[in-house]
RNA sequence: GGGCCCGUGGGGUAGCUUGGUAUCCUUGUGGCUUCGGGAGCCAUUGACUCCGGUUCAAAUCCGGGCGGGCCCA
């Protein structure tokens, strides 16, 4: 700031709320609003005093009328729907809609005494100086449209008062900020996306919706759910490959419910340079497409059979919705498995053989899911059926996985995959796949955590636990050195521990490192030095003890070993608790998955979404005891299928 | 396809109706001090989405672009 070629500028110090502008007024020396960073103080020379503008901050807006009652402006009766919650009205009708604002205008007085403005600084802007001309105009022109009929300055701060804090952003201590978030079951979408942030896994601000950036802790969760994959499907016989990422349109074209299903969602490479392509390339939805020229290519022989093979990549779909961290994205990190057989049998032989990797990966990485057959209309583009990989989200909603294809030789006919049997005919391949994404880490955020954080499993926690030496003056040194130690012994022993030494006060590791998932917490102090022992507590039940440190190895390992089968349990029971059968349209639970009977025929099917907007996710891949009525037509029925809002 | 709303430091925001002053919290940085559940103090970096227009003067008003969100079909 500096004095202008006006030749003043007014300082915040200068304001008063009652200013009225019609005459000299002395100012106080230092009013409750004064001294807002003295950093910004000017100080002005001159011998009068000058009028004192109205303070117009935290003033309510309120629209002004003419003589003829119309509005110079409509005036504004909720507040403008900016940024922040704090802006909402209230809709519930709880008191806190009217009366004084006792929040952020008190808070900022309060603050302004708090001490940031130095001795010094406390009492500036005595001295004053005449207005300029302009501004003696816009003094009278404010004045007059304060005496309109109809202007009523309300001393009253325009939001509501009422309104919870969020965020600590009006809290009384400052160091609450940013300490508080929405709680998971009120308000599954700020929580998840809260959680995002708090725990670091993807940075949003990428400038393109939908792409993220994987942050180092986000993607240490990723790249251990990758290895459990590669673990699971090497040992099962399948090879890794990694196709190209483009796709000639000849190619993508060639299997029309294929290309029907994807392309409103693809993005297209047009141009090379200056020049504009003659064949466009198709950025990967999926691989089918890609690979499955290439397997035409590959497979001659009943030899060749199966060629089970998989890959990690990334894929790119144009999501018109709206995008949603590892939930929905552009960008996909994309696990695909492609296999081709000799007959359909075999490949049936396939999907049970991937429905046994995905109940070992599930227990692994501790997530409950459901194995639904979906329905004709919602099955993958070309497949014969697919079976959806389910899970529970606290909101009520199923959130898929991944899926699983059979694909008899829907694809294999168009790309002309064939094989020469042992008496010499052609015969085309009956292929499936397996495919599974970054929504996992989705599901795990949802599944798991909880109004402190995120909670990993032990499985794929990057640190499974953290040490926090607990120091004093006299004794850093030898809690240092013992905390080494400790660690030591734990990595020596496989476990994935982490020291967190840094300047900081214990507790406010303790809120970040529970923030941010880690199964176990050890700490070392004096007093565990002297016992002999290493406390610890558990993130998922918050229970406390401590472990012998001659034990300590087999103690941490018995310990997460514990803490991932009863996040397993919880969380199946959780999702059990979450399917609820119905038999009628009538009081239809929103926030359940529904266990229904359905006849199986497509017209009953659409009723039932279009009257309830459920989405019916299916029968299950495994037949369950069931007998009643379709829920549309009375049918009577002996298979059950689940319907469920998703995400 | 139609309609509505919003773009202010790294994050969250105030200010916009009535043009002139960029507010507060948090984070970051340096220092002192402290450490068994978010300590404190001192100093300090950092922003008006872009392009036009109106004006002596635009975060503010007007038009357009870009970006984001919501509703309807």
């Amino acid at each position: 700031m500096q004095a202008s070629g006006h030749g003043l500028r007014q300082g915040h110090h200068d304001r008063h709320p009652q200013g009225g502008g019609t005459g000299p007024l002395h100012l106080p020396a230092c009013g409750p609003q004064g001294g807002t960073g003295h950093r910004r103080v000017l100080l002005v020379q001159g011998d009068r005093p000058r009028p004192v503008p109205r303070h117009r901050g935290g003033w309510t807006r309120q629209g002004c009328r003419r003589e003829d009652g119309r509005a110079l402006r409509p005036p504004r009766e909720d507040p403008p729907l900016r940024r922040g919650r704090a802006h909402r009205p209230r809709q519930d009708g709880l008191p806190g809609q009217e009366g004084p604002h006792r929040g952020r205008h008190d808070l900022h007085r309060r603050d302004n005494h708090s001490g940031r403005t130095g001795p010094q600084g406390r009492r500036r802007g005595q001295r004053v100086r005449r207005m300029h001309p302009w501004r003696v105009r816009k003094q009278r022109h404010r004045e007059a449209h304060r005496q309109l009929p109809g202007h009523r300055p309300v001393l009253q701060h325009p939001r509501e008062p009422g309104l919870p804090h969020i965020r600590g952003r009006h809290n009384r201590r400052g160091s609450q900020e940013g300490m508080r978030m929405p709680m998971k079951e009120d308000d599954f979408a700020d929580w998840y996306l809260d959680i995002v942030d708090k725990a670091n896994l993807c940075d949003k601000r990428y400038p393109i919706k939908g792409m993220n950036v994987w942050t180092p802790y986000g993607w240490k969760i990723m790249r251990q759910i990758d290895s459990y994959i590669r673990e699971e499907f090497d040992g099962t016989g399948h090879d890794e490959v990694c196709f190209p990422l483009l796709i000639p349109e000849t190619e993508f074209a060639k299997e029309k419910d294929h290309i029907k299903g994807f392309d409103e969602e693809v993005y297209w490479v047009t141009h090379a340079g200056l020049n504009e392509l003659d064949v466009r390339l198709v950025v990967r939805p999926t691989s089918e497409t890609a690979m499955y020229p290439m397997f035409s290519l590959w497979v001659r022989s009943h030899q060749d059979l199966p060629l089970k093979t998989y890959q990690i990549v990334n894929t790119f779909r144009y999501e018109t919705k709206q995008t949603r961290p590892f939930i929905r994205v552009r960008e996909i990190h994309f696990f695909e498995s492609h296999t081709c057989h000799v007959t359909e049998e075999d490949a049936q032989c396939q999907i049970e053989e991937n429905i046994e990797i995905l109940e070992r990966f599930a227990k692994r990485i501790c997530l409950p899911y459901m194995l639904c057959i979906r329905t004709e209309w919602d099955k993958f583009p070309g497949a014969h059926y697919t079976v959806g990989i389910d899970t529970s989200m606290p909101n009520g909603r199923t959130l898929q996985m991944g899926s699983i294809h059979h694909y008899r030789t829907n694809f294999s006919v168009p790309y002309n995959i064939t094989y020469e049997d042992e008496n010499g005919e052609h015969k085309h391949v009956h292929q499936t796949t397996f495919g599974m994404s970054e929504r996992l880490v989705g599901a795990l955020i949802g599944v798991h955590g909880d109004d402190k954080g995120l909670v990993l499993p032990p499985g794929i926690a990057p640190y499974q636990c953290v040490l926090i030496p607990i120091f004093k003056k006299e004794n850093a040194a030898a809690v240092a050195e013992a905390s080494l130690a400790v660690v030591k012994v734990l990595e020596a022993a496989g476990i994935r521990v982490k020291l967190d030494d840094r300047d900081m006060r214990p507790g406010a590791k303790y809120y970040e490192w529970e923030m941010k998932g880690v199964p176990l917490r050890l700490e070392l102090g004096a007093r565990d030095i002297e016992n002999g022992v290493v406390a610890f507590a558990r993130r998922d039940t918050g229970e406390k003890g401590s472990i012998a440190i001659d034990t300590l190895a087999s103690g941490v390992g018995l310990l997460l070993d514990a803490i991932s089968d009863d996040m397993l349990a919880r969380a199946e029971e959780v999702q059990r608790s979450r399917v609820q059968e119905i038999d009628s349209l009538e009081d239809i639970p929103q926030d359940k998955i529904l266990r229904i009977g359905w006849c199986g025929c497509e017209e009953c099917g659409h009723k039932f979404e279009d009257a309830t907007e459920f989405k019916i996710l299916g029968r299950p891949y495994h037949p369950e005891p069931f007998s009643g009525k379709c829920i549309i037509c009375g049918k009577p029925v002996d298979k059950a299928a689940y319907a469920a809002h998703t995400m």
